[in-house]
DNA sequence: TGGCCTATTGACACCGTTGTCATTTTGAAG
DNA sequence: CTTCAAAATGACAACGGTGTCAATAGGCCA
């Protein structure tokens, strides 16, 4: 049996052993008190090159890790971030952790998730005792959070520091940091895309108003018809929210006309899930017949049949850019160093896939 | 578009903190030692039921708070759990760290989260240092590192408290604590579902050899087979992993055989995701030539056309399960009580929708 | 009442780090 | 070679709790 071969085992007695060196230890080792290796941990200045070089490599030695809560515990400081969703979007959830816990990794600190409910009044509040009592030293905030005025406002006179991760055009110079998505492009090159298609009837979905992407999307959707010169349409868009159902009830809609788009743009991919499931449920060929596009690139955009054409948002290239702005601000803070960073901004990419076709193609034999 | 301009300021190092009562304002204002809120706090006994009272009392009056990093730094004990997981799936990933979150808030427990690479041969001293580090007091172990033997024996052996999430018919009863999933239970439910729908010839696509569910999702289509008389076809059984790639590949496989199955039975949602594109770009009408299932209840098998027939897991309440278990565990060590908790189990629910239908059903007309 | 045992309580050191402030060293100018 | 400010470093207290162990209070019995 394989049984007698064992892998490699750390057994009690070794973690005894392995207990974390402390401050003292490095210290003791390198000749120097623990202040100065505490000055060298924090990057403090004044600390002579050939000091800091000798105590980092003992450190280095040691594999020393100051200890969290003997940290927060002492200073002002501390060394956990708070991630703060609100998002049915398990995958866009679930990348945004990724990058804000790659930034908090790299740099030492801790991550403390917060799933909350962006409708509650007392989320303010909720936010404020959350900093404190888990002793957060500033928050990331996805949207829809990230786009609510009244909650900014309070977070910044409770001076918690943040990031804010938000939908918009350009710098919204607002005096709030922030990391932005430009989503409005990307809306304008799916329409383009589209348009280029030969679709000139093209239905809209809108997604949730409380959303800065929803009137971002639009925007970009209706610019590309005016740069085309095609008319806009009312009748061709609808308003709703970023959900399966309400895609599913807005395509009803629109294939009900008596001149019916040839093309639907939903606001994001479980919106288009919904007019692909419209489309099937009344036999209409896709692309074929109906051309669709979502937003996203979401794992549903990759599995459905066919295929969505949609949006890739860099969403953990983001959350990490976002959580690495706000730790490097955080020390340059506490260093008193000026904070001066700018706001950087992204755009999703379009993906093109199987569910958009030109306008003219004939339905294939099977 | 990286050219925007200065971003305003954040200033922490003024922030005047907002101090909350420790743990000498309680003692002074109930007139006893700082100890003997100690023992209150940590519900210890040998505390003089009057003086308790006194004590928590004062404690709400101030709703004081007790200090993770002053408590985890001079004690032993720890108030933070580790959520590990190595999980594409990102629902799933979600509804575990949602129940583990709800168990911590309600016990004062504070909730790292943990992805990692389950492949990783260095996994077992990363997740000792982890818990070292972030002074965690017990980890909750997903699939599949909760069933890598290895890895839970040398965690046992460095005396890390732990929970596993694991897939099992029953009760393994190998000495470390677990909450068990019964998936051969469900995938029998679904095989006879398909069964009792006539079908005689069913597909069945594996899963990941890494997870124990793959075995025993297989285990319960085998038994259903052979408890309605049905001989196994060997050649209508397609290993694979839990991708939507796997799912495609296998379909095509199954679906170009002479006697093609009437029924695919994919081993999770994915890859019944890449059955039905299979299909439909066969030109295979879903369910009227082609039944399918899924495993998962995932968001896809909802919005996919038609909706998958699958196994609804309480993922949620299973992980709360878990945690809440870990940490009564944790408490009754702490204090000296025996720790002889119960493993208990749960059993998916079938869910039937679209993307089943009887053998014999006729194509409907468009 | 005194003795003895147990239940209850408190004094104090200490966990690992950083803030404060004093002290030493360095380097450039005189 | 002084002088003096600036740079570099260190001693020590403090953060908010808990572990240890000694001290006190209370109850019971002779």
């Amino acid at each position: 049996m394989r049984e007698a071969q064992a892998a490699p085992t750390i057994t009690t007695h070794e973690v005894q052993r392995l207990r974390s060196a402390t401050i003292k230890d490095v210290a003791e080792r390198a000749g120097v008190s623990m202040k100065t290796v505490s000055r060298v941990i924090n990057n403090e200045p004044s600390v002579h090159e050939r000091t800091r070089a000798k105590v980092q490599r003992e450190i280095d030695a040691l594999s020393y890790q100051p200890d969290p809560s003997a940290r927060s515990l002492r200073s002002t400081r501390s060394y956990a971030l708070g991630l703060v969703y609100d998002n049915p979007n398990a995958h866009y959830i679930i990348n945004l952790q990724r990058g804000v816990l790659a930034a908090c990794r790299s740099s030492g600190f801790g991550l403390q998730i917060h799933p909350c409910d962006s409708a509650s009044p007392k989320l303010a509040d909720e936010l404020c005792t959350l900093v404190r009592r888990s002793r957060l030293a500033g928050l990331v905030l996805a949207p829809p959070m990230s786009e609510q005025p009244q909650l900014i406002r309070t977070l910044s006179e409770a001076k918690i520091p943040f990031m804010r991760i938000i939908s918009a055009r350009q710098d919204p110079q607002d005096g709030y940091p922030c990391v932005y998505v430009d989503d409005r492009d990307a809306a304008y090159a799916i329409t383009e895309h589209l348009i280029q298609l030969g679709h000139q009837r093209i239905g809209f979905l809108w997604g949730g108003r409380e959303h800065r992407s929803s009137p971002e999307r639009y925007q970009g959707y209706e610019d590309a018809l005016k740069d085309y010169g095609i008319a806009l349409d009312r009748k061709l868009i609808v308003p709703g929210d970023f959900t399966f159902d309400d895609g599913f009830r807005g395509a009803r809609k629109l294939l009900a006309l008596k001149d019916r788009p040839s093309a639907i743009f939903g606001s994001n991919d479980e919106i288009a899930a919904g007019v692909l499931a419209a489309a099937h449920s009344d036999g209409i060929h896709v692309p074929y017949e109906l051309s669709i596009a979502g937003f996203e690139d979401s794992p549903f955009s990759k599995q459905s049949w066919p295929a969505l054409t949609t949006a890739r948002q860099a969403t953990e290239e983001i959350a990490r850019h976002a959580a690495q702005r706000l730790i490097t601000d955080l020390q340059r803070d506490a260093n008193g160093e000026p904070v001066n960073s700018t706001n950087e901004g992204f755009r999703p990419e379009l993906v093109v896939r199987g569910s958009t076709a030109p306008r003219t193609a004939a339905v294939p034999r099977r």
